[in-house]
DNA sequence: TTGCCCATGTAATTTGTTACATGATTTA
DNA sequence: TAAATCATGTAACAAATTACATGGGCAA
């Protein structure tokens, strides 16, 4: 254990201050339960950590005096460690969330657009079919984020995660119109492709163009 | 160099498609064409691997044959390796791209709403200035992405970057209006956190209620 | 009694970034 | 002629995942 290891206070990865986060509403939470909670709300519109790092990130929170942990005694059947943030912590938290510059542009990475953009290598119906797979995999997680929302009820503490779901919501509201429209580009695409080539047949074969 | 650093040839990472795939529309590409072109149109909908990466995973594809380089001679003065794709690249690529258990969900991650959900540690005046500097941002983006559409003329061979450019357009604008029903969704909590503490000084005071 | 959920952790590996080094070509 | 851009690459490091190991409690 070198001074090489010692963790900076400043410029921890966003993720440290992702958990830390889940620790500054109120209670005290294991591990498991910061990633099922992160599995069922953060994830909307952040993401969720693999919960090998959600303990990793947890022992440095520590380490770094931000947040403090308690092994349950002997009165729980099971040995748990439950953490709680510091006042030390919600300083930092709260000075890293009103750093604007910190804040940098929303990341998307969409596996379906990428497919899409690679069009050229697909079959017109398997790209449909990817697309209506799509808006079924939204609409159910748009449930899901209403699910969430029902158990963010209407306290004051919890006011700003329900914005924040509420924001998700309307979200994948127009994830499923940006799917919409994409299938009817998709098919407006499939028709002028077919006139190209009906076209190029018929300037090969010297046909008539077919009337309608 | 044991066996073991031999890649397989099944599940690269989603970056060594991408690349592949910017490989995959006509014409030879160096890393770093490959990079200002990620940087210009990839991001918008997936990302931008770092120069060093794509460098790397260009190795990789051509370990794997899916891509072939070429030295410029001495013809050029400038030494360039220009990468193309090759046939079993394309196949490749291709059985990739129609797997549909391969593509998950999108991921998204917004440091504007993880600062959102811990509104409770800022002020809501500096709520709201992120929240403009977002739309602000985001006003630069859709031109940036307009910019990328202007230069992927009406040819069929770029019919689908096209159509994902224009996905790409629909969602900025969509995130534009999340941005204005998320400032006016942070005004109305600002006026009801206000009546609670008002009906509370009221109470604690022993105040009448006023009208209205 | 089998299997699932709770709960914590380690180890190996992969993925990806930043910093650095180098040098030619173009543009102001 | 200075600065920006083009161009390629290495090395060090950080971030993050998967796989593995362990074991208690509970329900079908």
């Amino acid at each position: 254990m070198t001074s090489s290891h010692i963790a900076k206070k400043q410029d921890l990865p966003p993720t440290a201050w992702a958990v830390l986060g889940l620790l500054s509403f109120p209670g005290e939470r294991t591990g498991y339960e910061l990633k099922k909670w992160a599995d069922s709300s953060l994830r909307f519109f952040y993401w969720s950590p693999a919960i090998s790092q959600i303990y990793a990130e947890l022992r440095r929170l520590e380490e770094l005096g931000y947040a403090a942990s308690a092994r349950s005694g002997p009165e729980e059947a099971r040995a748990k460690r439950r953490y709680a943030i510091t006042e030390a912590g919600r300083e930092a938290l709260a000075r890293w969330a009103a750093d604007t510059a910190e804040a940098g542009p929303p990341v998307l990475k969409h596996g379906l657009l990428l497919r899409i953009w690679l069009g050229h290598l697909s079959e017109p119906e398997l790209l449909r079919g990817m697309v209506t797979a799509h808006l079924e995999r939204t609409r159910a997680e748009l449930a899901a984020v209403r699910e969430a929302m029902g158990h963010a009820a209407d306290v004051p503490e919890w006011a700003f995660p329900a914005l924040a779901l509420r924001w998700s919501e309307r979200q994948h509201l127009a994830e499923l119109e940006l799917g919409e429209a994409l299938l009817e580009d998709l098919a407006e695409a499939g028709r002028r492709a077919a006139d190209r080539s009906a076209r190029a047949g018929r300037q090969a074969a010297g046909d008539a163009p077919t009337p309608g």
